[in-house]
DNA sequence: CGAATAGTGTCTCTTAGACAATATTTA
DNA sequence: TAAATATTGTCTAAGAGACACTATTCG
């Protein structure tokens, strides 16, 4: 029996022999197992999983990554990227897509990495092309917050973190409404002061 | 020649063959090479390092543990501790101390992991013992984020954000002056708001 | 008493958040 | 014109930081 047939399962693969980095090889299994281009990602270490018996296989110790980008393609039959297939994270953290292994632990850690990150550091324009409206990064944090932020408080409030995103000229036009201006990301990475998650709800202590 | 022949180095050593976890041989060679009891710490995954050549003996990706208590024990000679000795991470990052292989490194990426963890969850308790005065608390922040802090603002701003610190009854005498409260660690591990840090003197753009 | 540390009050300035109002586009 | 989205204004309440002041202990 293979307890995990047919499951999603995380993209990747073990070093090879030649002594390769952990990213570079992070980056080879993205390009080919999921035929993404890591120069136009962002990838960071999330953290290294090696309980026994995570894989009933034998001994694997895992080192995951966290990789972010914008518009990303669906995966093209005839290429390396065949069998790979996008999935919800909240479906995945809600059970109703299995995944295999510990991969939904690694999922759930990747999107908690996601949300601190996005208060304190300008990772919120990664996952934006090269110039993107206030209203798209917006979007953004509201996706990865699960939260609704009042767009005009907002327009403001990300405009003030200097340094955090600049005026990139020109306009973008939206769905029938007045055309938004565009910015880039600018040269801050550490927001000073951080945007400062709503609370969440009520629900009391938080994880230990 | 051994290139690291003399240097400080950070304990550490293999995961066994009996398949442990790497939490658990983290906690083995702390008590090992160090003599200190597991039980008693925080212990957090920091990062894993798998550069090639950054042993030159071989390939090696090593773990990194962040360990973090109060009041740990100088070294005694004729134990499993007799060659360690503590040293301070201030004269590791401004190269007083030579330290092996890439672990200068690790003790940035610690010590950075430390100063945002304090911002926003209650890691800084793990620094205490069970009960801490507010001023013991405060001598936490500001050694390591290396800042001075308003004794008076902080004292009620910590004991603002609800779950952090809670009475523990009784007092602890101070050197000539009035004795100050004892506190005990709260339910709540991250905290809302957060304590933000000052904002560091005025250098540009962060880390990226 | 004076020095030292703990704890409280209060003031000012900034910021967060709510929401009215205006601007510019498409249908 | 109506609907939709972007951008600006303004008000209010809460929070941050500065700092005077009171409390309690030791020498």
């Amino acid at each position: 029996m293979e307890p995990f047939a047919g499951d999603q399962a995380l993209p990747g693969g073990f070093l090879n022999n030649a002594g390769e980095d952990i990213l570079d090889a992070a980056q080879r299994e993205l390009r080919e197992e999921a035929d993404l281009d890591p120069s136009r990602l962002h990838l960071e270490q999330l953290g290294t999983y090696g309980a026994p018996g995570r894989d009933p296989r034998g001994r694997v110790v895992s080192v995951a990554y966290l990789a972010i980008a914008p518009g990303l393609p669906e995966p093209v039959a005839g290429t390396d990227a065949a069998g790979a297939s996008w999935v919800l994270a909240d479906d995945v953290l809600a059970g109703c897509v299995k995944v295999a292994f510990d991969h939904r632990r690694i999922v759930a850690d990747g999107v908690e990495r996601a949300r601190r990150k996005l208060e304190h550091t300008s990772l919120a324009t990664a996952f934006c092309g090269e110039t993107f409206t206030i209203s798209e990064l917006q979007q953004v944090y509201e996706a990865v917050w699960g939260v609704h932020l009042d767009p005009r408080n907002f327009y403001r409030k990300v405009q003030k973190v200097s340094g955090f995103i600049l005026p990139a000229g020109g306009e973008r036009k939206t769905t029938g409404g007045r055309p938004a201006r565009l910015f880039r990301a600018g040269p801050r990475a550490v927001l000073h002061p951080p945007l400062v998650r709503p609370e969440p709800p009520s629900d009391d202590e938080g994880d230990r």
